[in-house]
This record gives structure tokens, sequence and C-alpha cells, in this order.
DNA sequence: ATCAATTCATGATACGTATCATGAAGATGC
DNA sequence: GCATCTTCATGATACGTATCATGAATTGAT
């Protein structure tokens, strides 16, 4: 109704209510205030339709309830679905999300990591490829699944676990020779140990498998040539793959189909992530699921934490089993 | 290597150069100073590591140099899409980006705006289904898809013309018999118009066509029911189908599937949006691409434009046809 | 050489808020 | 009824910046 032009200040509901200005900001913050005054301003901030101004609160605070969370994009499925739940976090706790794209850019993350600096962010999560990204030491900084050091805590799933969960469920499904296929990143980080935890397994069990990783840039077709290798009187001699992720495994399919390779009927299939087509519709691969919503809610409660300097510096979250129609359950 | 603190400020800068604190002001914002001036600040500011404080030059300026974006979600392709191309738009101009879910609900619409407002931004864009949105008229607003009224500039892509170009490619890959199916959002925006735009295309053309719009909510076997009533001896009676999303596309072609009906042989299939699988893979559907990135740049340079109440109220961007496996070409 | 005009550093101010020190008024104890 | 303690509104201050008015110094013109 009011035609306040720009918002009114806590000046102006002071005059308003005849009160002091530290007496509104008492009020507007739920500090003890008498009664008879509480009433007046807040008549006077309802007759103003007043708003505080989360600027000046910052000035005076330091503090500006927003959290920096960088990413590479947000095109790829799993970092879509991480944001989201990022935010949900956030919101949560009344607190705002600048969300920053990398691209896998090492010298943007460094900007990035500047500029959020600059905005007065109350913390930085990061999700980041760069091998020797100098982690500030001023702010609460926490990374998804790359440790960098124990006073910079790292959330992550189970990789490990996840790795190992894939190896006895394909023995479980039967299978006799199986293969662990990954495009790995150029850096060491926790998705790494998917491998280590298959392998682990796949020993344990007394499984026969084989490893292919692909250094990041190495072509796709090293992968398609690998499975051609594989082939005799054009039946594949797997008939169990563990893909590092749902994208590759995606592919992977994708060139069995090419190779009239019938999946699961042939060789059974589990990917990495828990990706779903068009985010919320069934599963493209039987996967191994990352917990995102845990992940993104364990980060936030981290990175937001009032003892920041005491919280463990390597978090790993439960991942399961999800059929996904490219195994035999 | 310095130890500050806090980061230092412009009166620290100020002092360690020996100058008044507007010197350094002017130098910061590439403002006239002499030259002597200049370099000593200059030097000051490399010496002390200083970076400007941006909530203290918001506080001074009104602005941010923040957009926020108002989306449903980040995991449903198109939006994350979105949402990646307007921070790169948003970021090619050094502002920054405050995203905000709404996950379709109305109330959280309306607490966004007020909280984009309480933090200052420079303007919102939003893509929204609240049927009743007031707008407000005090900050540059442009909305997505949806067309409030003149003084609020929408951009949304060439919809019409995009049913158009789906009736005439069906027509010209030999289909005699079509439809158009698609749930359609509880209020009326500019998505409804890819109807319009195919139904007038298939009455120029002399296509025989049938439409099948559900309301939201309706279940979607209704459209599975669709697809059984117009099956004759266990082949389906119409050999063209344009679906307003790639998403319910997807969906019908496992419901073909399932129906033993194949995918383009007896039916050819456009849908519409353009996602790819994965965000960067081959597309899952033969579409109508919108020109996502366009229309990203084209809300940036909108909300941000000096002159905003002289933006054209209605920006329609051009569509494309991109051969996806579900049609013949 | 004198005056007007220009350049440009200075110092002060305001943006909106939270909090500290101050002091007035009321409550309690003897 | 006096002193002590508590409650709580007030007014002032600082956070970091951009800009306005001021005036000093330099330039150019006559």
């Amino acid at each position: 109704m009011s035609k306040e032009k720009a918002g009114a200040t806590m000046a102006d509901v002071a005059r308003e209510a005849g009160v002091a200005l530290g007496t509104v900001s008492r009020v507007v913050n739920g500090q003890q205030v008498g009664e008879e005054f509480r009433a007046k301003v807040e008549e006077a901030i309802r007759r103003l339709g007043y708003q505080y101004n989360s600027t000046g609160r910052t000035l005076r605070t330091g503090h500006t309830n927003t959290i920096a969370l960088i990413v590479p994009n947000t095109i790829t499925p799993y970092f879509a679905l991480l944001v989201h739940y990022v935010n949900m976090a956030l919101e949560k706790r009344n607190c705002r999300m600048l969300l920053c794209f990398s691209e896998y850019d090492r010298d943007r993350e460094i900007e990035m990591i500047q500029m959020a600096k600059q905005n007065q962010v109350d913390g930085i999560i990061a999700l980041t490829y760069n091998p020797n990204l100098v982690i500030p030491d001023d702010i609460p900084f926490v990374t998804i699944d790359r440790f960098f050091s124990t006073s910079v805590p790292c959330i992550a799933s189970d990789n490990f676990g996840g790795g190992h969960l894939a190896a006895n469920k394909l023995k479980e499904l039967g299978c006799s020779r199986v293969a662990f296929l990954q495009v790995s990143s150029t850096i060491t980080n926790e998705p790494s140990k998917r491998k280590d935890g298959f392998v682990s397994a796949c020993v344990e069990l007394g499984l026969p498998f084989e490893v292919l990783v692909l250094e990041d840039g190495q072509p796709y077709t090293l992968l398609e040539d690998f499975l051609e290798n594989h082939m005799e009187n054009g039946k594949l001699i797997l008939d169990g793959l563990f893909v590092g992720t749902d994208t590759l495994a995606w592919r992977v399919i994708q060139s069995l189909k090419k190779m009239h390779v019938s999946v699961p009927e042939d060789v059974q299939i589990i990917g990495f992530d828990g990706i779903r087509m068009f985010g919320n519709m069934e599963p493209v691969v039987s996967t191994i699921v990352q917990p995102v919503a845990d992940i993104a809610e364990t980060c936030v409660s981290t990175v937001l934490s009032k003892h920041f300097a005491n919280v463990p510096s390597l978090i790993c979250l439960p991942v399961t089993y999800l059929y996904g129609g490219t195994t035999k359950a």
C-alpha cells in the first residue's frame, strides 16, 4: 500500500515510534526490550514495512550468512544434485549460497576464492581438481571428494566401500570375470579409491579381474579398444563391469550396443554416483549411489560449525546399491 | 607472506602511502589521480595486499553487482543449463549470482523475492509458475517463459515457431497422422504456444492431428491410455508425435517400448528443449532446441540494462531442430 | 606580472546497522 | 528512608566505502 521508494531504515522506524535507534535494533534482533517500547516499535515496523538491510548488518557484524560453493559446473548431473542439496541445507539455516563455476580451470578457482573472500562469505565449500590449490586459513573451508590436509575438512562418500560393494554384488550376481573401467582425473582424490575397494574385494573373493584406468585426456577410443580386445567369437569374455561413473557407464553401454553385446544378459554393469535421467526418473544404470543429500548437509553443517577448528578432517558417508536395469538384480 | 589477519582497509593503505583516504578510493576506482600519488598508492596496495571490501562499497553505492536467479530447482536438466549460462553471462560482466530454488512453491517465490531485495540485489531473473505473483516495481525484474505485463520484460524462445517447425519436420519426414502430447502447467505461459504453433502448422499442411494435454496433476497413465487407444492390430496408428518436453518424450518412448512400438521405425518423435544426456553427450531424442545460452545472455543484458524502463517487453529467440535418433533424420 | 581557469589532493560526510558506555528509573534490602 | 542493585532506553561510535565541497597549486591568457 505505502509508497516507500527506498525501504525504510531503522532511523525511520525510530522516528515513527518515537524511540531511540538502538531500541529498534534490539527489537529487530530479539533482545530484551520493555513491553510498551516493543509494541510501539513493532507497530512502526508494520506501518513502514521495514525490512532490515543486510548490507548494513554485514558491515557491522562482519558476517554475511552466505557460503560460497565452488563446483566445476551445473550441467553435469552430479554437480547439479549437489548444488541443489547444498542450497537446501543452507536455506534451512537461513543462509544464502554464492555459486561459482570453476569449469575445471585452476586459475578461475583461485579467482573465485578471492572473490568470495572479498564478498565476505562466512565459509567456502569447494569441489576442486586443482592439484596445488592454496587453501585460505582465515575462513572456514570444506572440500568435497578431495583430501588436502588435516586442517581442511573433507567430505566424501565411502568410495572404497563402494568399490567393495560393487565387486561383491557382481560376484553375487554370478559374474566370473570382471573389470574396472575409469577415466581418472589428473589428481589423486577420494574417488580414486573406488578402484582400490574393487580390487581389494576381488582379491578377497578370488574373482578374476582386470583394470583399465584412462588418464584424463586420453581418447575414449582406448576404452573401446579394450572392449574389442576382450571379444572372442563375437562374445565378450567379461561378464561383469564396474565403471567409475554413471556417465562413463552409459558410454560403455552405448559402445557395447554397437558391438551387439547385450546388457545385462551378456555382461552386467554397475556404475557409480546414482544419477537419474532428467533428475527424477528411473536410474539409467545399476549403480552405487552417493548420498548426495547427506554429503551436502554434512558440508554445510561442517562449514558453519561454531568450533570449526575441532571438526574431523575426513568424513566418509555410506553408499548403497541401486538396481537400474543393467544388472540382473 | 604477510599475516594480515583481517584484510587491509583503505584507511590502512592511505596511512601506508601517506595520502588521504579519498585519494586511495580514486585510485581503486580508476579515476584521475596524479602520477606520483597513484604510484605511491599502488605500491602501498601491493605491499598490504589490499582488496576492496564489497560490503562497504555496497553500503555506499547501493548496488551489489549481484543478480538473483529464481528457478524451481537445478535437478531438472533444462534449469541446470539455464543456471549455468546465466552465471556465465553474469560473470562476464563482473556480476555475482544469488541462486534461489522455488521448488514450484508460490510462497517460497514470494519469500525469495523479498529476501533478494533485502540483500540489495541489482535485479531479479525469475522462471516462475506462480499464477498471481506480485512483481516488485522498484527493482529490474525479468521473467523467463512467462509474460506478466508490458512493464515486465519476458524472455522466451520462439515456442510457437518451434511447434510450427516440429509439424513441418514430421510432415517432411513422411508422417501422415500425428499428435501433440503435453503435460501443461497450471498457468498459461509461453511454452503453451508450442501447441498453438503445431496445430497451426498442421492445419496449413493439411496434416491430420490430435492433441492431448494433461492438466498438471493428472496421472501419467492417461497418456499411456491415449497411446493404447491408438493401437490397431498391434500397430500404432499414429506415425509422428510432437511432445512438449524432452523429459516427457523420454517417458513416452519408454512406454512405447513396453508396447513393442519401435522408434523411429513405427513412429517418429520430436521433443522440445534440447536436453543432452549427462549434460554433454548426444541428445536423447530428436528435438526442438531452445537457445539456452542466448536466453541467459538476453536475460542478463536486459536486467542489467541502463535504460531498463525502455526495454522491449517480450523477446522471442529462435529455436532449431536437432536430430537425436527418434526420427528418421 | 596579474588574474582567471583548471587540476587534483584533502577532509568531512553519509550509507544502515550492532553494540558499548552512560545514566535514569524502578526494585530490593536493611 | 537511604543505599545498593537491577533493568533498560538513550546517544554515540565504528564498520569500509564513494563522493561532495573546499582550497591549494599549477597552468594559460592577457
